[in-house]
RNA sequence: GCCCCCGUAGCUCAGCAGGAUAGAGCAACGGAUUCCUAAUCCGUAGGUCAGGCGUUCGAGUCGCCUCGGGGGCACCA
């Protein structure tokens, strides 16, 4: 809507250029904003205030210059004023509106989709949570955010491939199979200390146990060595598919899920190292190699092969982030836990070293999530192997309102996780507003067929019935819809979607409790449910995007 | 010590690439239901935008400093 009208601003421009009264030596970027304060219109526009240097003029003549040839137009614009010290406010017609409300009803499912990501291939990487243990509450935040941020850039054009990437190399997966393999001794009933490095969760007791189920005691009195393949390849397929079948349960579903070990596999790793061998950028200290990551705004150089010969977790990544490249991808956007800040910089200066502009990279960095019961801080001690499952906070809240409290802040923000409210079917609950606000249209609709008012097929319904102000309120917020998707997409930020939708609905409570939609009067009625469907559409999309459902009885 | 995030109403948080008189939800208080779902609506009250300095026509927003909260500074992942 915006573009629209910064278009007829620019046409403006362009017409006062012509007669020479503007110079516009330099074409300025037009800036339209959404007046706070109805007083001020429908739209405003900073540009003459913008231009008054350049064109050496009072900020206020330029503006009334362009208001001239602004209510010229089409029948668009009703009024522009130039306001305070040179804004020029602008106010539409309610035919701008309502042309506008038509297009909302034919764009149907793919209302709110807009085109600023010009089909560029991002690929979208999140949760990637090591198999070594079940999801909890901060993966879901991960999960729930990087899910809908894909299912935005979607929206927004954009070519995206979402990812998950399976640590499945290194210590870890040993220390997996060594717990998995004392458990089941234990259960066995041998009289083994657990060693305290290692996974002590309950869940590595169901891994052992499902073992034990299948395979009985052919294991015992083998050697560590001998078993420890098996354990560990069981543990960690075992956990693999248990997060599989979270995320799923989550509504969280990947493109892709990418193994590390295929990296080694196919020598990618090798490759890496060896090219940036070959650039000088890695080298031998202490029986370590290293890359030279300080030359690229590192604080330090950073080990990529141990003393010991192995190749760390960051070895690995370099080979993965330049498959991701390989690929094709043009955009590649990590989602990781703000522990983990540390590490961009690192990922950042190998990137560069490789030549690649420093930019295609980003990461969010996504906050941590504290669980409050009864008012108290749920403690989440990953040590104890004691903590909070996605699961159980999914069994416990549900997918919807997980999901709503996942997404509506912004992930720069810690997030407090209230369980109390979350389980609340009051208006407390944020989520009940917005989808009872879905139910209460739907619930309209059935009104409406029960007393033989139904829209006309098409759609064409004669929309000038609508005149009160608080029609042309909601109208206005509905269409703000794709604007909120465009600029979701371009902050990478998730939650403007659901404080959007709370606005939208808000503003349809407030116009259904002062307005009756289905009434005696057919041509009233009938411009009304068009409302009230395109409004339907736009808090479905929006419900869609986040993953919520959108339910038609309550 | 260095780096990242946060600090806005009693609580939880928004604040749109610097714009007009700082907003919402909850909590508090007072109202609204012959009629499409009261899981709703309307109203009242509530603020030194942590503090200071600076940048400019203009700062909650940008820069620097101080204070407070969280996180990170591995040949761990």
């Amino acid at each position: 809507m915006k573009t629209t009208i910064k278009r007829l601003i620019e046409e403006a421009l362009e017409k006062a250029k012509i007669k020479g009264e503007l110079t516009l030596a330099t074409v300025p970027d037009v800036v339209v904003e959404s007046p706070k304060d109805e007083k001020h219109g429908d739209f405003s526009t900073t540009v003459a205030m913008a231009l008054a240097r350049a064109e050496r003029k009072n900020p206020r003549q330029i503006a009334e210059t362009l208001c001239r040839y602004l209510e010229n137009g089409d029948g668009l614009i009703g009024s522009a004023e130039v306001a305070g010290p040179g804004y020029i406010n602008l106010k539409m017609t309610h035919r701008f509106f309502l042309d506008r409300l038509k297009s909302v009803a034919k764009e149907g499912e793919t209302y709110g989709c807009v085109d600023s990501g010009r089909g560029l291939k991002v690929i979208l990487e999140f949760v990637s949570a090591n198999p070594t243990g079940p999801l909890h509450v901060g993966h879901g935040r991960g999960a729930a955010v990087g899910d809908v941020l894909g299912r935005i850039l979607k929206k927004a054009g954009y070519d995206v491939s979402t990812e998950y990437y399976i640590n499945d190399v290194g210590n870890q997966m040993n220390g997996l199979g060594r717990s998995t393999w004392i458990r089941y001794l234990q259960l066995m009933g041998k009289e083994i200390e657990f060693p305290k490095d290692l996974y002590r969760g309950d869940y590595i007791n169901d891994v052992a146990r499902e073992i034990i189920s299948m395979e009985g005691d052919r294991f015992l009195g083998k050697a560590e060595e001998e078993v420890l393949p098996f354990f560990r390849r069981f543990a960690t397929d075992n956990i693999l598919a248990g997060i599989r079948k979270d995320l799923d349960d989550f509504g969280v579903k990947f493109d892709q899920w990418f193994s590390e070990q295929s990296l080694y596999d196919d020598q990618s790793v090798d490759r890496a190292m060896e090219w940036l061998k070959e650039k000088d950028f890695i080298y031998e200290k202490d029986g370590a190699v290293w890359l030279k990551s300080s030359a690229f705004q590192d604080d330090q150089d950073r080990v990529i092969v141990k003393a010991t010969g192995e190749r760390t977790y960051f070895c690995s990544d370099i080979a993965y982030h330049q498959n991701k490249i390989n690929r094709g991808f043009k955009k590649l956007i990590n989602l990781w836990g703000a522990d983990h800040h540390g590490y961009v910089p690192r990922m950042k200066a190998v990137l560069e070293a490789m030549g690649y502009d420093r930019d295609l990279f980003k990461v969010l960095l996504v906050q941590f999530v504290t669980l409050v019961r009864e008012g108290e801080k749920v403690s989440m001690s990953t040590r104890s192997g004691e903590f909070e499952t996605l699961a159980d906070v999914v069994k416990e809240v549900g997918v919807d309102a997980t999901r709503y409290f996942f997404l509506m802040r912004s992930s720069d923000s810690h997030l407090d996780f209230d369980l109390e409210i979350a389980k609340k079917e009051t208006p407390e609950n944020p989520v009940f507003y917005i989808q009872y606000a879905h139910a209460r249209i739907c619930s309209i609709f059935r009104t409406a067929e029960e007393k033989g008012m139904t829209l006309p097929k098409g759609g064409d319904v004669d929309l000038e019935p609508l005149q009160e102000e608080e029609a042309f309120v909601l109208i206005k917020k509905i269409l703000a819809f794709p604007a909120v998707v465009d600029r979701s997409a371009a902050m990478l930020e998730v939650h403007r979607i659901p404080h959007y939708l709370h606005d939208l609905v808000a503003v349809f409570h407030a116009y259904y409790a002062k307005h009756r939609v289905v009434t005696e009067d057919r041509p009233l009625t009938q411009a009304r449910l068009f409302l009230m469907m395109c409004l339907r559409q736009a808090v479905a999309n929006g419900l869609d995007i986040m993953g919520i459902s959108a339910p038609g009885k309550m």
